[in-house]
RNA sequence: GGGGAAUUAGCUCAGCUGGUUUAGAGCAUCUGCCUUACAAGCAGAGGGUCGGCGGUUCGAAUCCGUCAUUCCCCA
């Protein structure tokens, strides 16, 4: 059968996942096995893949892959979350289109379209996971709005209210006026904005003409304002200590108070306190007990203390307001000024920070175990450097505020009796809160007294419980799956979530299950376009990967992907590196055609193979070494760089060309056999970088054999023999010296060339001549005593080689390379000679550095002797 | 403003606790080859005063200080 000239990947693809699938190779339950168990980052259920996604779940895979074939049970748990704001945007979206607006709707109502829409458009990312390879137990797909998962967080909030670790409190928080919600801090981005800075006056109290400048960016926040602040330190405005001040336009009366905090340099040194809508100043009101005046509805327009700008937005009321200022002779000048704001990660309204009462989990306590165990290493993060990042956060750990004013989610387990700030039971059902709030007041109450709250948990809220509840581990305490699969082995996801996300499941593992949640935590980089931005949808700059998949293959996508992806640094994608991919994909398959092409007949080994075969059984372990070494390390980027260059460079072009035979001849079967084998030792090796590939030409060199590649045992390691290797890197320098001089001289290498040699020591070893010989093309090699007349000359560990030239060599050429070469050793023996004269580096290095050097010297002087004869017989 | 990390070839990175060469790899570049597995290939080559300056040391890409630049996190 004619084998194609290219890897085509396409129909691989489809059909080995198929067959996957079928023989259940991803499925895992718990037997007698050693676990190795990955939960995924759950991707939002609205989402997409991105090349974030894809480069994240490459590695998981590799990794899962790995650990199946080191004979552990292996369980990759995929999943997707709930994302409260997100999805709830999308279905509101939706809905708005199909002229239906939630506040039309009930609760049930609108879940249900949730519901529906979720069923629908969730989960698009697992089935393109499949594309990708990814070989997670779907049997086990979890979703963190499950029931029974739905379940095991509202007992987590209950256990944490009962615990007094849960608490209702008005807080300043991020709210985000578009979707009607308080956001988390981690939901805030801070982007840097044009604005202005307006300089805005104050009467001073009881003086004719005296007023006190400030400057602001939210002058509209003006009519919330209910004090003055400047530094007691500040020589200008001491004569205002103690006095008060009018706020325009709303004619109140307010203090100036003291405060270090204000910065003297910025503005003019006098600071407006809006407590109501601002952190700092929040924080400043409540040290001065002042009074809080909130001027904006939830949607953001102003209230009734916005006056005659009740109803209208705060961006509107901006602008009136700096003409009403001006006009009124308020406003001295404005000027131009750069500042950040943060705005909504969802819907990218700006933040309005606002007070309001919500749900907070007090972190401290909670978070001490979290700490300790990542700093102790019982939780090792790759690379290491993100364990200070981590530290900083978690010692300065601030209060979780859970509540979302959002349908889509948790909702809060909490059932309001009466209208005061405690009037309120912590309840699993219905029932129970009857029970609890009769308890709790002693009247007689009926569940239609009761009012649940409107409110749900923050996603992460639920998604810290991941890599207990996909197991259940909540709702059925030590049930066989999460005795057997927690605590899970190792976690791979984007350091932008390692507060979000990773710190709370480890906390969440420490309280609720006594143990680490996962033992590394593996960071990948951000992926990032040539010119360093990072890819996002709203740039339009990322590759579709499900487009790439097609182009170059799932393999080679996934080479593409980790062939420049160190731990923890950002990746610069480019398509260049999957070509690199399908490129390496295309080389073991043409390598496969070769083998598969050779006709076996009766005949003796010859000896080259026999030789290029022991070598390269030692190269292999060397390199399994190296790759075993990388893994372990996480160093996944460098596991691949050694599979690869195991597989081009040592077996295809050392390796398979050492044991090649002619044109049209056959092969010894000793020489098949073992180049089958090695062939099949290198397919385990690259299975969880390419596993269409090698699951392809595994079955293609035994298509009976029952037991797939997937599942195959990675090769043992074994000692080998060093000295081999070091003779083969020797030989492989002759023989490129070979093709060097071949060059030099426009010899083909289809012309046979005799080769001299004369040994100078006894260093040289005579293991591979034979190798030299038929990759080289030599008709003869000889060694000599005397150096030869009229030939090329080169020196490799102080053996000459000589090729004899015929009448057309380029004596000049060959003088050049001689004297570079003569000139390059002269100053290495300069640089070794310097040390060895410099009496303090006698006496202070130990011994076997001088050692060394003396022999660096030694060598370098019978080089040059070499070398200078050579110049002198030619010069001749 | 506070904290952290980084700076090695055109690009992306190795280089572990200072001493095997005058610093390595992949990609890219250049040269020569359609050599009978593969031009998505083969065989070669060039390219870096290891960000600057100072210090410790017999010896520094490696340790210390400082400056510069970049990135990240927090406020």
């Amino acid at each position: 059968m004619e084998i194609p000239k290219m890897y085509e990947p396409k129909s691989a693809e489809e059909k080995w996942y198929a067959y996957w699938l079928e023989k259940g190779y991803f499925y895992s339950k718990p037997d007698h096995r050693e676990p190795y168990t990955v939960v995924i980052p759950p991707p939002n259920v609205t989402g997409v893949l991105h090349m974030g996604h894809m480069l994240n779940n490459t590695i998981q895979d590799v990794l899962v892959r790995r650990a199946r074939m080191l004979g552990k049970n292996a369980c990759w748990v995929p999943g997707t979350d709930h994302a409260s704001i997100a999805t709830e945007a999308k279905v509101v979206q939706k809905l708005r289109k199909e002229g239906i607006k939630k506040s039309d709707l009930t609760r049930e109502e609108f879940l249900k379209h949730a519901f529906e829409w979720k069923d629908k458009h969730g989960g698009i990312i697992l089935e393109q996971l499949k594309k990708l390879g990814c070989s997670c137990d779907w049997s086990r797909t979890s979703f963190t709005m499950d029931p029974e998962y739905s379940e095991s967080v509202i007992d987590v909030f209950i256990d944490l209210y009962n615990k007094g670790k849960i608490y209702r409190s008005v807080r300043m928080v991020n709210w985000d006026p578009e979707a009607l919600t308080a956001v988390s801090d981690e939901e805030v981005i801070y982007k840097e904005v044009n604005s202005k800075l307006f300089h805005v006056r104050y009467k001073v109290t009881g003086s004719d003409d005296q007023w006190v400048i400030i400057a602001t960016t939210r002058p509209e926040t003006i009519l919330g304002d209910t004090a003055i602040c400047i530094n007691p330190k500040d020589e200008r405005y001491k004569y205002l200590h103690g006095k008060k001040v009018t706020v325009p336009l709303a004619n109140r009366e307010i203090p100036i108070i003291l405060d270090e905090y204000v910065d003297m340099e910025f503005g003019t040194g006098c600071l407006k306190v809006t407590p109501a809508h601002d952190t700092n100043d929040y924080e400043l009101g409540k040290k001065h007990n002042l009074e809080t005046i909130d001027i904006f509805n939830d949607n953001g327009t102003l209230n009734s203390h916005g006056l005659h700008y009740e109803g209208t937005d705060r961006f509107e009321v901006r602008k009136a307001i700096e003409k009403e200022l001006h006009d009124k002779g308020y406003l001295v000048k404005t000027e131009d000024h750069i500042n950040k704001v943060g705005f909504s990660e969802r819907t990218d309204a700006v933040i309005e920070p606002k007070l309001s009462l919500q749900w907070f989990v007090s972190m401290k306590e909670l978070a001490q175990p979290a700490l300790d165990n990542v700093m102790n290493g019982n939780i090792n993060f790759h690379p290491d450097k993100f364990k200070n990042t981590y530290r900083h956060w978690m010692e300065n750990v601030k209060d979780w505020c859970i509540s979302r004013q959002l349908w889509w989610g948790h909702r809060i387990p909490a059932y309001y009796y009466g209208t005061g700030d405690n009037d309120f039971v912590i309840a699993k059902t219905i029932e129970e809160a009857v029970r609890l709030a009769a308890e709790k007041t002693g009247k007689a109450i009926t569940a239609s007294d009761l009012r649940q709250d409107e409110d749900v948990l923050d996603t992460w809220f639920s998604s810290w419980l991941w890599p207990i509840s996909v197991f259940n581990g909540l709702t059925q305490p030590g049930n066989e799956e999460i005795s057997y699969y927690y605590p899970t082995n190792d976690l791979v996801t984007a350091p932008e979530i390692m507060f979000f996300w990773v710190a709370r499941m480890i906390i969440a593992g420490y309280e609720y299950m006594g143990d680490l949640p996962f033992r590394n935590v593996y960071y990948t980089g951000i992926v990032r376009d040539k010119l360093g931005r990072k890819m996002s949808k709203s740039l339009g700059n990322s590759p579709d990967p499900i487009e790439l998949i097609e182009k170059y293959g799932a393999d080679g996508v996934r080479v593409g992907i980790l062939i420049s992806s160190p731990a923890g640094n950002d990746l610069p994608f480019d398509i260049s590196q999957c070509e690199q991919g399908r490129n390496f994909a295309n080389k073991i398959w043409n390598a496969f055609r070769l083998v598969s092409g050779w006709e076996v007949a009766e005949f003796e080994q010859p000896e080259y193979a026999q030789k290029a075969i022991s070598w390269f059984e030692a190269k292999f372990q060397q390199q399994l070494a190296e790759i075993n070494d990388h893994f372990d390390k996480f160093r996944i980027s460098d596991a691949l760089m050694a599979t690869y260059k195991l597989i081009w460079d040592d077996f295809c072009s050392w390796y398979l060309e050492a044991v090649k035979p002619g044109f049209e001849q056959p092969i010894d079967k000793k020489t098949l056999n073992a180049t089958i084998a090695f062939f099949e030792e290198l397919l385990k090796l690259i299975q969880p970088f390419m596993p269409f590939l090698s699951q392809e030409l595994w079955h293609a060199i035994h298509p009976e054999r029952a037991e797939d590649v997937i599942i195959a045992s990675w090769p043992e390691s074994k000692p080998f023999d060093s000295e081999l290797i070091k003779n083969f890197d020797n030989a492989a320098e002759v023989i490129t010296g070979i093709r060097n001089i071949r060059k030099q001289n426009n010899i083909a290498n289809k012309v046979k060339v005799e080769m001299f040699a004369k040994r100078n020591n006894e260093n040289g070893s005579a293991d591979f001549d034979t190798v030299i010989i038929k990759l080289g093309n030599l008709s003869k090699l000889e060694y000599i005593k005397e150096k030869a007349e009229k030939a090329n000359m080169f020196l490799i560990n102080a053996v000459e080689y000589y090729i004899p030239f015929g009448d057309n060599m380029d004596v000049t050429a060959e003088l050049e390379k001689l004297r570079t070469e003569l000139d390059y050793t002269k100053g290495f023996l300069n640089a070794v000679q310097k040390k060895l004269l410099n009496e303090k580096f006698m006496t202070g290095a130990p011994e076997q550095v001088v050692v060394m050097e003396k022999k660096k010297e030694a060598d370098a002087l019978q080089k040059i002797q070499i070398l200078e004869e050579k110049i002198n017989s030619l010069n001749n």
